[in-house]
DNA sequence: ATGTATGCAAAGCGTTTGCATCATG
DNA sequence: CATGATGCAAACGCTTTGCATACAT
């Protein structure tokens, strides 16, 4: 995603006016790899800045995600994640833990047979690999965080 | 998925009960390809038991899931939808009314490098086609349901 | 008869929204 | 100084849960 000078700019072009509030979420996101849930965000900036409310940072990820910086992700049940990388990948997720990882696979040749397509325009293609990451591979047998959702593949 | 007479025995083998509710929610999601959420199975079985709770159809649904009998697609914000379909496949969502098709998609040579597995195991890989439906195609311009999901690959 | 399922209502989680106040452009 | 942002709290949609009763086994 565009650093936090850039998104302040972006932020202006738009109209949008630029809080500490937000610079300081900016600041939260860039280079953040951790695929953050809204709540995440809110930890992250209030140790900075006590008094901001939910509500600035559900707000502010919102509008950033609707300008095209920053990806929303549904990746399973729970809370949404949130994604600075804009480059073209796919997601590594613990069925444990929860833990999302960035994978850069070619997808290029996943194509949807013309009789299958149902007259749809395909417009993108999202891949989810689900699996068990390292540190819970190396714990006992636990409940999983998608208990319910058997065979995904 | 089995046929309702196929889940009866199923549950009757876990120690689970066999209500009317319960027979008629196997015979609603019996090839049922409509990817439907609860709300949904919740009207149908409505049509003919009209005192059903929500209640139960949620607790037969993840009952259902638990046993593997039927998946739980999270495929964007909203409502889960449920697919009785079991057979490796994938899925067609489209952005602007939220249907969902079945894909048979060959994914056997999507593999992640293992230096980009971060010691994974990986389990499963599901694959979501994102586009624009035949019918919404038609319509004029319209706020897509998922208008906060800018460029999802 | 025993124990699970049901229906109702209330609580829960994640997210959005109304409103009065505050601060940016 | 006008418009959009903030913080608080209440509302929301979806899902789960506590309880007393009813029913399957």
């Amino acid at each position: 995603m565009k650093s936090p000078d850039e998104l302040t700019e972006a932020f202006r072009r738009q109209g949008l006016k630029v809080t500490p509030q937000r610079q300081c979420i900016f600041r939260a996101l860039h280079h953040n790899g951790e695929h953050p849930s809204a709540e995440s965000v809110y930890e992250l900036v209030s140790a900075e800045m006590p008094t901001i409310s939910l509500r600035t940072v559900y707000q502010t990820l919102n509008d950033l995600a609707a300008m095209g910086e920053l990806r929303q992700l549904t990746l399973g049940p729970g809370s949404a994640r949130f994604d600075p990388n804009l480059d073209a990948h796919h997601h590594l997720v613990c069925e444990r833990c929860g833990d999302v990882v960035d994978v850069y696979a070619d997808v290029s040749d996943l194509e949807v047979a013309p009789a299958q397509r149902r007259g749809f325009t395909i417009r993108a293609t999202q891949v989810v690999f689900r699996g068990v990451c390292a540190s819970c591979a190396k714990l006992p047998p636990q409940p999983s965080v998608a208990a319910t959702i058997p065979t995904p593949t």
